[in-house]
RNA sequence: GGGCCGUUAGCUCAGCUGGUAGAGCAGCUGACUCUUAAUCAGCGGGUCGCAGGUUCGAAUCCUGCACGGCUCACCA
């Protein structure tokens, strides 16, 4: 510990935990193995009457911290907190002999093993009253204050430890996310798929339009960067006959942070071998329902101000159909002079040189996502946005492509894949001179990944679903930074 | 990266037009064997984010920097 960071509070403890030793108390322990936890002894015995506690003494053993104490001198009281929760437990020392000495140098903070039985006070509160405790943990710093508890945003994600101690909603938001991926993992194998891991360091990034993170391998000597998205990989692996694969796990991005970005974030991708789009979104609705009723046990959800209705179908609307919905005139479609000319007449900002397709994304996030709150699937975007993703067949310039927007957020973007390798290459060749141009988004060219293609790929749909914004929807959370455990943030001084 | 806001005790916050720093909780000492924001008496605790500047004097005014929040841009 630096100089510096010793206060008269830190030192205070650091000598209690000395005189626990010379009492010959051990103030860091090993293991206890306690029977039970807090919310079950109040879930299992909360109603029982204090008589019934009595003529039929119940015994309990526990772990936790202390989080709250109220000494009186030959007798205290003090909430003790576990995984599950806390429950008051009752130290009346005369009853623990020469343990007295660990209720006397306790903190709120530190970890305590006990045993007891269980009673009810006065004001009828269950509690345990201790007759055997151990030190487990002297705690050195003291925990924020019990009534207004930890509120600095930037203590509660640096050091997230506390957060969790002292708030209790946080620890359950951690644990529904834990939930609702098991969820989708339950669900994807239930029809068929298996789990797969594909590589994190990519040679080429590709299967995403975004700026990727850049390292360096020592022994081989060569440059690689963190994946943006593992879709080449798992196609990969359909060309090598896997009919359905899914990858849960972190993508990279080397983008701007904010309350609905974090560099690092969960991605699902999924790929089913013989089925399209259509197919897609008729199993994201029933992907996105299971796990809304597996986590929360309906499909009308609290987001905000709002309710968000889940209930499918969902409506699917094309793109162009969304746009002139918002008042787009349809002249726009027929090439970039027009659609720039509208957008500049309109004040939406467009980059120098945007394709149309691009143009219309611009004038589509600025018209038409803002209103997407209830689920809906945007579907057949212009091709040029799409580098992977097959044409339509009765119109070349749109993609056999939906993004499903929920609270105005891109949750999943899925696309009948393209897999005539010839058209590939022309695409991402195409992609390689928006680079040349200085698009540092635009994709690689990845020959290994259209030499897969050329040995034939099934035909096939594939989704990318956001996990962490996924879980801000099924957790109320209106930011990034309160579904991730430990957000990225630059570094304290 | 731009704009706006914030940073004072371990935590939550006051601190006026500049006069040399406060409260509650937590802590320490003492009292108290049914409290639960326990109570009562007493006590300690601060490089006021950092660095400059203005001033007789700066937590307060000015400039720069750091970190954070919101927001715009970019993205998922």
């Amino acid at each position: 510990m630096a100089m510096e960071e010793i206060n008269e509070l830190i030192e205070q403890r650091i000598k209690k935990l000395a005189e626990l030793r010379q009492s010959g108390i051990e103030p860091f322990g090993s293991s206890f193995y306690a029977e039970d936890h807090a919310s079950e002894l109040l879930n299992k015995f909360g109603s029982v009457a204090k008589e019934a506690l009595e003529a039929n003494p119940v015994s309990c053993s526990l772990a936790g911290r202390i989080i709250s104490m109220r000494d009186f001198g030959k007798a205290a009281f003090a909430h003790i907190q576990d995984t599950t929760g806390k429950i008051q437990v009752y130290f009346k020392k005369d009853m623990l002999g020469e343990k007295q000495i660990i209720v006397k140098k306790l903190d709120i903070g530190d970890i305590i093993g006990l045993k007891g039985k269980l009673f009810r006070t006065k004001t009828d509160e269950l509690t345990v009253e201790v007759n055997d405790l151990v030190f487990l943990t002297k705690s050195l710093r003291s925990l924020p204050e019990k009534w207004h508890g930890l509120k600095d945003i930037e203590t509660r994600y640096r050091q997230r430890y506390v957060d969790l101690i002292v708030n209790p909603e946080v620890r359950q938001t951690f644990v529904k996310k834990s939930i609702i991926i098991k969820a989708i993992r339950d669900f994807l194998e239930s029809k068929g798929f298996i789990e797969v891991e594909t590589p994190m360091m990519h040679p080429i990034p590709g299967g995403a339009t975004a700026r990727p993170f850049k390292t360096h391998h020592n022994a081989l000597g060569i440059d690689l960067y963190l994946r943006i998205a593992p879709e080449l990989y798992l196609k990969r692996l359909l060309v090598g006959g896997y009919e359905r694969v899914y990858e849960l796990n972190r993508n990279f991005r080397n983008e701007g942070i904010s309350t609905k970005h974090n560099p690092e974030f969960s991605m699902l991708e999924f790929y089913i071998a013989y089925r399209d789009y259509h197919f897609l979104m008729s199993f994201t609705e029933e992907l996105i329902t299971h796990v809304s009723k597996k986590t929360l046990g309906t499909l009308k959800i609290p987001y905000g101000d709002t309710i968000i209705d889940l209930t499918p179908p969902w409506p699917r609307i094309s793109m162009l159909e969304a746009l002139m919905q918002k008042g787009v005139p349809q002249e726009i479609f027929n090439g970039s002079e027009k659609a720039r000319a509208w957008a500049k007449a309109n004040k939406i900002e467009i980059e120098e040189g945007a394709s149309s397709g691009k143009i219309l994304d611009e004038i589509f996030k600025e018209r038409v996502e803002p209103e997407l709150i209830q689920p809906t699937f945007i579907i057949d975007h212009p091709v040029e946005l799409s580098p992977l993703a097959k044409k339509k067949s009765d119109n070349p310039a749109l993609a056999e492509r939906f993004e499903l927007f929920i609270t105005s957020r891109e949750i999943a973007n899925a696309f009948s894949e393209l897999i005539d390798p010839i058209e590939q290459r022309q695409r991402l060749l195409t992609q390689v001179e928006a680079k040349a141009q200085g698009d540092e988004e635009a994709h690689w060219m990845d020959e290994d990944f259209v030499r897969a293609l050329e040995y034939g790929m099934p035909p096939a749909a594939g989704e990318g679903v956001g996990i962490d914004r996924l879980v801000m929807l099924l957790t109320n959370s209106q930011s990034i930074r309160d579904v991730i455990l430990f957000p990225q943030l630059k570094p304290e001084q």
